[in-house]
DNA sequence: TTTGAAAGTGTTAAATTGACACGATGTAAA
DNA sequence: TTTACATCGTGTCAATTTAACACTTTCAAA
């Protein structure tokens, strides 16, 4: 291959290997996860909610591409990514509607296409999400609710969240979805949501206190039509101190 | 694109994507992997050991393609595989030994690939690596006394040893490093080759047998110089039990 | 003032963990 | 045949962790 053309290449869209992102969120209630919705067709058939994704230039690394991709579609920008898997099979593009709008973006809209898919876990009410480019809007939607989406995004997003629970059984990431100041009962089911188990609501609060990770405020909820309830805000120096010695056992 | 020219290509190999295996295995003493020896160029020069991996094809998908690949390098056929993760820096052919090996190889040999990455364990005597295609040999080297590989499969080992170290923690795999009949004493040495730490002998056989994951048989080793140790079966049904009901705490 | 809704709190029995040392049993060498 | 060597196999105890379980408190709104 001529050099010339090598390094024009460099800057070029790999048309064989994309990044998608599973954004997750929690709104208090239950775990929601980042969408984009590709808009009506022509043929208004098919489904129309996909993962943010797309593919990558041939200059940049896979984490690179996904921080990219993900700012371009929904303006979300330098958040943690980390990889749960590459998705290969040789169909994953299979269905009509899914084929009928590679068409109208893509330059080689047949071509076989693996993915690497990414995880990461957000405060949502930091972010509003802005769809841009091919989204013609990025929202949130709730997991339960979720029952198909567009290529094998299902399937990712099945892997993202498996991954989510073996993840915050090793490490307390959880923090990095819910507001500075929180409440132990939002914890609380914040761990319910991603275990999709119920968890005694003492023991929780029990464990989660003898690994003073969390600091308690003065400060209390106000306005709920309720006893409100104590602030907490996260511990980091605490944290570190827990990884940098190596903890096994954030188990419920 | 034309469709029949499509046809053609999905038996065709895809240059944009490769699949790396780590094929672990146990001397009874330490762990070990399967790598896979270039042989000498012209320049004599570079990393010769690599591991056992190659583009894929059109039309299988990953895993597909991981067992094809590891049976095409080494005879290795029909064994389990887990995904590791995907790589893809594009400066991981940026030495010049492999950039000289892959134009001996490759029809593309610039071309930018991303490689995903496979793990497996397989027990050691039953298989003696048979070299074929490009890998000039094929064999087994202890893990710690490897330094460098060839690519960026150092940095491919390494993830694949930290995979293998949480997976063992929650499903008692390593049973596949070791023969049908073993001793408490070799499966000991083996938890503390993949942990890379001391366990304490008593505390390991007592939650050995409190999982009741072994059979004794009545059987007892032979010809060694010393006190004769008990040999034990792996209980499938056990572990089938265990899994089926869940179980998180095989931890060390 | 009453009502509704979630917050917050403690005990106990059972299971699990970690630390720790020595006698038993076989082979091989003297 | 005796002895030396190497590894096997075993038990206890204190400390910690877990699981199961129900009632009172506190605020806002009616």
């Amino acid at each position: 291959m001529d050099k010339e053309l090598k390094k024009v290449n460099q800057n070029e869209l790999n048309p064989h290997v994309s990044v998608d992102c599973v954004i997750f969120g929690f709104d208090m209630e239950k775990l929601t996860v980042l969408l984009i919705d590709r808009g009506r067709n022509k043929s208004d058939k098919g489904i129309k909610l996909a993962l943010p994704g797309n593919l990558i230039y041939n200059n940049e690394n896979l984490d690179q591409a996904a921080n990219r991709v993900l700012d371009e579609l929904t303006g979300l920008k330098d958040i943690y990514l980390e990889q749960v898997a590459a998705f290969g099979n040789p169909d994953r593009i299979s269905k009509d509607s899914d084929r009928e709008w590679l068409k109208s973006i893509r330059a080689e809209p047949e071509a076989r296409v693996i993915t690497v898919a990414y995880f990461s876990l957000v405060k949502m009410p930091d972010y509003l999400p802005q769809a841009s480019s091919f989204a013609k809007r990025a929202g949130w939607t709730s997991v339960t609710e979720i029952n198909e989406l567009a290529f094998d995004h299902y399937e990712i997003l099945q892997a993202a969240k498996e991954k989510l629970k073996q993840k915050i059984k090793i490490q307390p990431i959880g923090f990095n979805l819910l507001p500075e100041k929180f409440t132990l009962s939002q914890l609380h089911r914040l761990y319910e949501s991603i275990l999709e188990k119920p968890l005694d609501k003492r023991n929780f609060r029990r464990k989660i206190q003898n690994l003073e990770i969390v600091t308690s405020l003065k400060e209390k909820q106000r306005g709920v039509p309720h006893k409100p309830s104590q602030l907490f805000v996260f511990n980091e120096e605490r944290y570190r101190e827990l990884t940098e010695n190596g903890f096994d056992n954030f188990d419920f």
